[in-house]
DNA sequence: CTCATTTGTTATCATTTGATAACTAAATAA
DNA sequence: TTATTTAGTTATCAAATGATAACAAATGAG
């Protein structure tokens, strides 16, 4: 396997990868929350329940940075923290019931896109999309 | 298949993607270069020759501020403007020489890196992976 | 030829984001 | 017990980005 001709191949696709989603949410624009602040959601919607610092390292946001975007989704009613019981420094980050209400009603209208993307394929097409991604997930992208 | 099951295979596979590009290109920071302003050569790398509204299109970024960041990369000379013939409001964009040599380092920076993350990988394993990159890309990143 | 459209430019301002310093409180190690 | 480390906060400033208006020049349609 020539490597070089793979890592071409790997740059060509995170493009696409990139790309497409960047249009699947390119409509999605939230009043009142900007892209960092929505990235923060988004990565507490697929992570929940998340750390402070777990939003700082995934998100590559410094802590002060992060601490501020935060409180603003918490003044929003957005997210919520729960003080850890063991160590008192740490507190877990969750959706409130808002903030569900939103995100879900925002990944429904990404599933409605993604299924117009995919509704000309067939069941086998299908198919070999879920093995696909599959295979990447597990053996690359793990 | 159940495609609202596919759709979440989906959001999980795209949120792994961009996290791993994500931490990839963590360390890459080229000095007087913005995210912007690198996302746009990263553009122009992969897209060349591009207008200056394929970069606005694709990168989701006004004209104004697509002209205005384009033009600092003019300045500092990492990629020049070939005005159309055919319509001369028009013009390609294109690394120049420096341009191209930067961002050769930076891809070849890129690789390494990608190349420690499959160094553990059988080759089996690699042509599956290259078979499900092929896959998506012609049945669903098209 | 004239007018509308397309492609891009320049200037300006508000907002967002990034970076840093100085801080608190809890936990842990010596 | 005291010192150190960890987790997060607050304040502040600079820089990057987003948005908009007013413009120019080339093209295309009638």
């Amino acid at each position: 396997m020539d490597k070089s001709k793979l890592f071409q191949q790997f740059v060509r696709f995170t493009t696409s990868v990139h790309q497409v989603t960047n249009d699947l949410t390119k409509e999605i624009n939230i009043e009142n929350i900007t892209t960092v602040q929505y990235k923060i959601l988004e990565f507490i919607t697929v992570s929940q329940p998340v750390t402070l610092s777990e939003i700082s390292e995934c998100l590559h946001l410094s802590l002060p940075n992060s601490s501020r975007e935060l409180k603003k989704l918490i003044q929003s009613q957005l997210c919520e923290k729960i003080v850890d019981s063991d160590d008192r420094r740490k507190f877990d980050i969750l959706l409130t019931e808002k903030g569900t209400e939103l995100m879900d009603n925002v990944f429904h209208q990404l599933e409605l896109k993604f299924q117009e993307q995919i509704n000309h394929l067939t069941e086998s097409e299908l198919q070999e999309i879920e093995e696909a991604m599959k295979i990447l997930q597990t053996k690359f992208f793990a």
